[in-house]
DNA sequence: GCCGTTTTCGGCCCGACTGTTTTCAGTCG
């Protein structure tokens, strides 16, 4: 049982719960526990086994037992059984509808007996609901929309793919004149991989024109909701974005809330509500009896001086420690996009890029870069029309070439050399050592078996040529999971053979993610932020490499292409 | 169901929008 899964059960369970109508804080409850065992690093199983479940926030005596008899019983027990006969899983999947909660699927599944996706839509071609109390002929159309959406749309958007549509939206409404101050918050503004909507905040002297032009943006497919403070739009591209207007003197305090995360914000409001605040998106109150009196909200600083904090980033507000750091000043310095001296994963025509090597190094220098490493693929794949160990010694005197042709920037000679199945590398060694950089890498037989994966990994990096490795769990966002790997190992080794691993910054990949480069940290493993970049465009992805680092609380120190060329080579093993 | 510098009871974040309700319930973020 992996945490993921027990969490997942505790949110059915809390979904149940919801839909039976039980008391809502004990449904919060399971809900909490449940996103906080999502995030959890430690091993549910050995909490568990060292009756240490109730050490962790949140976990009393009744969701220690209840998790405890979910282990024993590998995904179930007496409790969660008698739930599920009284309400299935497959009706909580409709919970994903827009606009469809609990009681509203209450009715549906006692009253016309719905379980599935299928079966609504059949409902939904009959006349019957309309005769059912509080459903009029706007709900049930709204359903039917809502229904045909989730159909297409039913997973969370990709950060790289989102955000500059995001930023289009934002150059459109600043471009109208009508709005004075604008920011993009939720989950964009964290940083995160993969976002759920937009959560554009802004000011303006005339809302309500705001609020129009939004909803007839030519990015628009509908519209949700319009208000007089806020409105809800569904992009053409699926995504919704949600416009909200404040006042000016609640801006800071409207950011930081929409912001979130919706667990760093709770933990905030708590720890003002013992200081006698209260923090809402308007501002920071002080209670003084039955009234309350401002005492700021126009900076998002504001709410953080409020309860003693200095300011924290938006990517690391995740309740994971941040708030206990900002306490104690200890806070960690995160690191920049222009702490960044060097791309070091680049393809050319060498392999599957599409670009020339003079090419991709003129795109380095023009970011600004003191070097790059050229790191063509060494495969037996034949898609990828890498190099063989014949065609290195011309790939190695091309790297040469460009490296004296062109002049404010350093080409290192690189390769992204495959692991095969066995552990071993594509190339011999005597091959390997004639590289600057060794990039290693899987890119088949991804679906092992833990414990052989991970020995096939630990034997890579325990090559002494080997640099780095290269996007290690190899998973693809929405579209592939990450290999099963026993990491706790794999960093050992890492550590152990000095081992730099790669924050992949492909939109897709982004791999390690944040998580697990924060668990790579902690046991003083060092880093490298690349772009895999297969065209010259390709080298501005960069930032969201960084961005994901922050969220993994990197700081300069931990990834090694900060240094100046010569510390560069000097780190490697 | 959890929690406690107001600890074994009584709180637990809360405001905006929609639809069909004539004063509010449901849903969302």
């Amino acid at each position: 049982m992996d945490n993921k899964k027990i969490a997942q059960i505790l949110g059915q369970t809390a979904d149940i719960l919801e839909i039976k109508e039980a008391n809502p804080w004990r449904i919060n409850a399971y809900r909490q526990a449940s996103h906080y065992l999502e995030n959890l690093e430690q091993d549910i199983n050995l909490m568990a086994k060292e009756n240490k479940l109730k050490t962790l926030p949140g976990i009393g005596t009744g969701l220690a037992n209840y998790i405890k008899d979910l282990i024993a019983n590998n995904g179930t027990c007496p409790e969660f059984e008698k739930l599920k006969k009284q309400v299935p899983l497959s009706l909580l999947k409709l919970l994903e509808i827009e606009g469809l909660g609990p009681k509203k699927l209450k009715i549906l599944f006692k009253k016309f007996e719905i379980t599935s996706l299928y079966k609504l839509e059949k409902l939904l071609k009959t006349k019957k609901l309309y005769q059912e109390e509080n459903w009029g002929e706007k709900s049930v159309q709204n359903l039917i929309e809502a229904v045909n959406s989730y159909k297409s749309f039913r997973h969370r958007f990709l950060l790289g793919e989102m955000e500059p549509l995001g930023r289009e939206i934002v150059q459109e409404l600043k471009k109208s004149k009508l709005v004075s101050q604008i920011e993009i918050c939720g989950s964009m503004r964290r940083g995160k991989s993969t976002i759920g909507d937009f959560d554009i905040l802004i000011t303006s002297s005339q809302p309500l024109k705001v609020i129009k032009l939004f909803t007839t943006l030519k990015q628009v497919s509908k519209v949700v909701n319009q208000g007089k403070t806020k409105s809800q739009v569904v992009l053409k591209q699926g995504i919704k974005a949600d416009l909200r207007v404040v006042k000016k003197s609640s801006f800071g305090a409207a950011v930081h809330y929409f912001t979130g995360s919706k667990a760093h914000n709770i933990s905030l409001r708590k720890l003002a509500q013992k200081k006698n605040l209260r923090i809402n998106e308007y501002g920071v109150f002080k209670k003084k009896g039955q009234t309350l009196k401002k005492i700021g909200g126009e900076r998002e600083k504001d709410v953080f001086k409020a309860v003693d904090l200095p300011w924290i980033p938006p990517e690391i507000r995740e309740n994971k420690g941040e708030i206990m750091a900002g306490l104690k000043n200890q806070l960690p310095c995160l690191i920049k996009l222009k702490d960044i001296k060097a791309d070091a994963h680049l393809h050319t025509k060498w392999s599957d890029g599409e670009k020339t090597i003079l090419e991709m190094a003129q795109a380095g220098k023009k970011l600004g870069y003191e070097y790059v490493a050229i790191t063509d693929h060494a495969s037996p794949l034949g898609m990828v029309q890498g190099l063989t160990p014949q065609r290195v010694a011309s790939y190695l005197r091309a790297i040469k070439r460009a490296n004296q042709k062109v002049k404010g920037i350093k080409i290192l000679a690189g390769v992204e050399v495959d692991i095969m199945k066995n552990g071993r590398l594509y190339l011999s060694d005597y091959l390997l050592k004639k590289f600057d950089l060794v990039l290693a890498a899987v890119h088949s037989s991804l679906k092992m078996e833990k414990k052989a994966m991970t020995k096939r990994l630990c034997q890579a990096i325990n090559n002494p040529w080997v640099h780095v490795l290269a996007h290690p769990t190899n998973r693809l966002l929405n579209k592939r999971e990450p290999s099963k790997i026993d990491l706790r190992v794999l960093f050992q080794q890492a550590k152990k053979t000095k081992t730099i691993l790669e924050l992949n910054s492909f939109w897709r990949r982004v791999d390690l993610s944040s998580q697990q480069a924060r668990w790579a940290k902690e046991q003083g493993i060092k880093m490298i932020i690349s772009t895999d970049a297969h065209n010259s465009n390709n080298l501005e992805l960069m930032k969201y490499g960084v961005i994901n680092a922050r969220r993994g609380w990197l700081e300069k120190k931990d990834v090694v292409n900060t240094l100046p060329y010569d510390k560069f080579l000097k780190a490697l093993k």
